[in-house]
DNA sequence: CCTTCATTTGAACAGTTGTTCAAATATTAA
DNA sequence: TTAATATTTGAACAACTGTTCAAATGAAGG
């Protein structure tokens, strides 16, 4: 990998800053996060699911949109592993399924709030 | 707004939930920030922002991509008020201008990193 | 078995996004 | 003024995203 050819203004900063930044990794999987929480419709189910956990149905209530295209959410979010899900009979109930997600979710609340 | 009409399977806890979900507005604050941190090139700049000012040639070569990519990605996080700048001759320096993304920010490396 | 209901799935579509390229600005120095 | 450099801008493009619709699945009850 390249790093820094000879184009670069100050080569000093740019190499101290580039040790602190995490590895590719790492950068990928915060941004996972951030992007699954950047759709008004999914931030909307994550906040419902927030409050207790509830059927896709009612969360499609919650969120005025159509069940399937809840369900489509639902499952980008499972996928991520920030809800899991249960069955009762025929319905299947979603909860927050990652403690880390809850607290950046209030942590932002609380500063759209004051 | 039709809140819940009457295909809802629990009207008793969609109700409850519902009065306590954020005002749409706000719901849409927290979304464009998420959106914001969601692309990996700008978490890369915010990331490198986060350990000192710099201008955009050398977060060009620190976050591996064009002058004018960075340029056009600056320009979004400027209009979040996310990052702010001086001009220093021909030079301009881009750093952070918003705490509680720095604090949001911080957070998600806490995990990733642990 | 057949029907009903809750949920999921896949294809299709329009709308959005990030990068590229070339051209335009803006500042400095000769 | 002219040339050089740093940054910005706008159009164009492919790639991606969220929603819709119709059809499929899976569980419970008759």
């Amino acid at each position: 990998m390249d790093i820094c050819g000879e184009k670069c203004i100050n080569e000093k900063k740019v190499m101290e800053t580039i040790k602190t930044i995490p590895r590719q990794e790492n950068v990928g999987q915060m941004a996972e996060i951030f992007k699954a929480l950047s759709d008004p419709t999914r931030l909307k189910i994550v906040l419902a699911l927030l409050n207790q956990e509830h059927c896709v149905c009612d969360i499609a209530v919650i969120c005025n949109q159509t069940d399937s295209a809840i369900s489509h959410q639902l499952r980008i979010l499972r996928t991520l592993k920030i809800l899991k899900n249960r069955r009762e009979g025929k319905i299947i109930y979603y909860s927050l399924d990652d403690d880390h997600v809850v607290s950046l979710i209030k942590m932002s609340l609380d500063h759209v709030r004051h």
